[in-house]
DNA sequence: AGCACGCCGACT
DNA sequence: GTCGGCGTGCTC
């Protein structure tokens, strides 16, 4: 009796309740707490996907993050309604990436899942509309329209509707009028359905049925086929793939059925043996990474030359003391090479490898010659990719298959679980940077604490570093590998800077070009080399101007000027989009003289076409890349030569290697210099340096003619002597007098609104409570940014400075403490506002 | 972020 | 009188 009572009691404590914290991808900065149906107690993980309820009828999917039995206090806790994955999609690693970037940027673990995860594994609940099983047409009070009806009819022989489905057939805007209706009318009712986004994909098979493998059999078969010669084609061909008579376990594997499309094979004849039980159909799962399925002749040899080499053993040494690594190497120094042998060193030791590259630099040439070294083993993860595509690397580099992966940004947040080497090429682009939506992370950055989490080590690689990773490397916190040769036969090209107002003085200045930058193009064009010419601005020129009233084109949305496009001969907005066919005359004053004013790639384009006639000219910036192949296209046709002159935006210099490039022409470098940024004479440099390295990549020496009205700057004085530290330790001193990085960290606070007083009345109030907390020191007045309107919506901005070695995580609650005290005044509720941590 | 609830103006 | 505008607040 009491043995009984003992057992019972001991079971009731057993049966212990379980609860989950489930992250869900949505922007609100906490998990939820559901509980878990018996039948799925066993099979709880973390990490793996949960399908949950939430709110009044909407049903997601979120990512386990904690398993637990505290029952909330203050509420009930919904049961989670099934489990999706059998191993963990996100790894411990990952969480605790995903918490470190929410923190640092300020954002919500949620907004870092969504960037995260690929959209092929979120799911969301889609309502469709259903019949009501209780309607029945004759016994309804109700009257029905005609469109009613075809839907009546349609629901009863479809079954389900979407919402999009339901509006395309009933041909109107006002669906949910009538979706109120035929709810009323208890016609219809909504059900909520989530579909798994990403399927496998599947392939059709074709194999001979047993009975026929032995040979006799098989021998038999082809007599019977005899007297139908299309049957026994069939067969032909597929005893010539498989050859059953040497090996009948060949069998297994089959033939893919599309494989008798690409001949003269009749489908119908296919179908018959299939019918007759010789060949049997099946379906197996194969991977879209097509390259995976592909036998490709693999070439694992990786040549160093001496300095690489040297380069390589020194890189291992640093490693030995420190985590991190600075590669300066000079364009065209090889770099790639050295991180594919430390890259092939971590992977044949068992564990995972990740190349980062801004997305420009992920070119098919790349592409090629990392598959051609490491085979299948290397997952591509870009977004010129399918989602399904990236789920498929998702789930290798989860389940371990794929050990190296190269990829962009995003790359980062990758479920790795293994990781003990990544490279961040070109570590100073500033595309590293995510700019909208949050999390704004950087992923160099992101990679520094990633290498932490999993003991890895990281290389940072530039031929121009950010003067922060530079910084690091030179107060001792990285180690630093130089390399200051170039691999092969090439040298640096030799620069030159064209005096524009000496030029212009003495009238050798025709358009914006000088006499010495067209007499070179020419002298460079009849040898039969190919020029570059760079210009940091699309369009035809960047605004028009009235020479009588000084009006000047405008957007209606934002606050820039419109830039001309000669090709549609249209004003555009860069910003939002908006355009108008050009006016004739001035919009202010009806005068006609409307000139031109400055350029872009466009009127570079033209104007070289009018001076030389006979070369082949092409253009690369976003405008002509828009298409999905035109970026290859031209890169191809430059490759082969067709093309003579690229004129290009910032595109041209990132990672194209070109043979024959024996000129580089900057027309407007001034543009860059005096841009309203800190880091402009930085960037300027980098862009310089870097599009100097497309030119004398081979035994050709090349020249570089940079044109400009302040050829006394120091930056050129450096940038000719490629004094790329000289410049660095100028600039410094300038960073350090006016107090930014790498001296200090940024924070940037934007408000947005449509109203612009409640925008600079709120940006006061915040200042205003932040200097209380943080010292007038430390933050800086409320200002408009340069583009102070966009898309009609207000913008200002107060920027955090903050000394290194202050309290960072306190210091970020409390701004977000003095924003959420100035959005509790319903006057500033509506204010957007927009942490930016580290702001590029 | 969605989405429902709720409180004020132009309409069958 | 109602439809529907979007301000407000919640989601385990």
């Amino acid at each position: 009796m009491s043995q009984l009572n003992l057992n019972t009691i001991e079971e009731e404590s057993l049966r212990k309740t379980f609860f989950v914290q489930v992250l869900l991808p949505v922007p609100i900065p906490k998990t939820f707490t559901y509980r878990v149906p018996q039948k799925y107690e066993e099979h709880i993980q973390v990490g793996i996907r949960a399908i949950v309820p939430f709110g009044k009828k909407k049903i997601i999917t979120g990512v386990i993050s904690a398993i637990h039995q505290d029952a909330p206090n203050d509420y009930e806790a919904k049961y989670l309604l099934e489990l999706l994955d059998e191993y963990p999609v996100v790894s411990r690693q990952q969480f605790q990436l995903f918490e470190w970037m929410s923190q640092y940027y300020m954002a919500t673990e949620g907004e870092v899942l969504n960037v995260g995860l690929p959209s092929g594994l979120k799911l969301s609940s889609e309502s469709k509309i259903q019949l009501n099983p209780a309607f029945q047409l004759e016994q309804s009070p109700y009257i029905f329209s005609q469109i009613e009806e075809v839907v009546i009819n349609l629901l009863k022989k479809e079954g389900l509707l979407s919402y999009e489905q339901f509006a395309e057939i009933t041909n109107t805007k006002q669906t949910s009028v009538l979706i109120k209706d035929l709810l009323k009318k208890q016609v219809i009712m909504l059900i909520e359905q989530v579909q798994e986004r990403y399927k496998p994909k599947t392939e059709k098979r074709l194999r001979l049925q047993k009975d026929w493998l032995d040979k006799a059999q098989l021998n038999n078969l082809m007599q019977q086929l005899d007297k139908k010669p299309k049957q026994l084609d069939v067969l032909l061909k597929y005893l010539q793939v498989v050859p059953v008579f040497n090996d009948s376990s060949k069998n297994e594997i089959g033939v893919a059925k599309s494989i008798f499309k690409e001949e003269q094979f009749s489908t119908s004849s296919i179908n018959t043996l299939i019918k007759n039980k010789i060949f049997e159909e099946y379906e197996v799962i194969t991977s879209r990474l097509d390259y995976l399925n592909r036998q490709e002749n693999l070439d694992h040899e990786i040549t160093l030359s001496p300095a690489q080499e040297a380069c390589r053993d020194e890189i291992n040494t640093i490693f030995a003391e420190k985590d991190v690594a600075l590669l300066h190497g000079i364009t065209g120094s090889g770099k790639t090479e050295i991180y594919l042998s430390l890259i092939r060193e971590v992977i044949e030791s068992g564990s995972q490898a990740l190349f980062l590259l801004p997305e420009i630099a992920i070119t098919t040439q790349m592409i090629q010659r990392v598959r051609k070294i490491f085979g299948d083993q290397v997952g591509i993860y870009h977004s010129k990719f399918s989602d399904a595509e990236r789920v498929e690397v998702w789930q290798g580099v989860a389940e371990g298959t794929i050990n190296f992966v190269i990829g962009v940004r995003s790359s980062i947040l990758l479920p790795f679980n293994n990781l003990s080497l990544i490279v961040v090429d070109e570590e100073h682009e500033s595309s590293y940077k995510q700019y909208d939506p949050a999390p704004r992370y950087n992923a160099r950055d992101t990679a520094v604490v990633l290498a932490n989490i999993h003991k890895a080590k990281l290389i940072l690689g530039s031929a121009t570093p950010s003067y922060e990773s530079y910084y690091n490397a030179k107060t001792g916190k990285y180690g630093l590998s130089v390399l200051t040769e170039r691999y092969g036969e090439g040298t640096m090209p030799e620069i030159e800077v064209i005096d524009m107002r000496r030029q212009k003085a003495k009238k050798l200045v025709k358009d914006d070009y000088s006499h010495s930058l067209l007499a070179a193009l020419e002298s460079e064009m009849n040898k039969g080399n190919q020029a570059i010419i760079f210009q940091n601005r699309r369009g035809y020129a960047p605004y028009l101007q009235c020479e009588t009233c000084g009006w000047i084109s405008e957007c209606e949305n934002c606050s820039v000027s419109l830039t001309y496009h000669m090709h549609q001969h249209e004003l555009k907005c860069h910003y939002c989009g908006y355009r108008q066919k050009s006016p004739s005359a001035c919009l202010s004053c009806e005068s006609t003289a409307l000139v031109m004013k400055g350029f872009g790639t466009e009127k570079i384009e033209d104007d070289l076409k009018l001076h030389f006639p006979d070369v082949k000219i092409q253009r690369m910036d976003r405008d002509t890349t828009r298409k999905k192949y035109s970026y290859q296209q031209i890169i191809e046709s430059f490759e082969s030569g067709e093309t003579q002159i690229l004129i290009g935006t910032q595109m041209v210099t990132k990672g194209l290697d070109f043979e024959n490039v024996s000129l580089v022409g900057i027309v407007d470098a001034d543009r860059m210099m005096y841009y309203p940024d800190f880091r402009a004479h930085e960037r300027a440099f980098q862009m310089m340096l870097q599009v100097s390295g497309r030119a004398g990549r081979s035994h050709k020496k090349g020249k570089v003619w940079i044109q400009s009205f302040q050829e006394n700057h120091p930056l050129f004085n450096y940038l000719l002597k490629y004094d790329y530290e000289g410049f660095y330790e100028l600039q410094l001193q300038e960073r350090h007098s006016f107090f930014y990085p790498p001296f200090c960290r940024l924070i940037k606070i934007v408000l947005k609104g449509a109203q612009a007083d409640s925008v600079r009345n709120g940006a006061r109030l915040l200042y205003e409570s932040l200097i209380g907390k943080l010292s007038s020191q430390r933050v800086l007045a409320p200002h408009e940014p340069m583009i102070a309107k966009i898309r009609n919506i207000y913008h200002m901005e107060i920027w955090i400075k903050l000394e290194k070695g202050y309290p960072l995580e306190s210091t970020k609650s409390q701004i977000k403490a003095s924003v959420n005290k100035l959005q509790e005044n319903s006057q500033f509720r509506k204010l957007r506002v927009v942490f930016d941590v580290d702001p590029q």
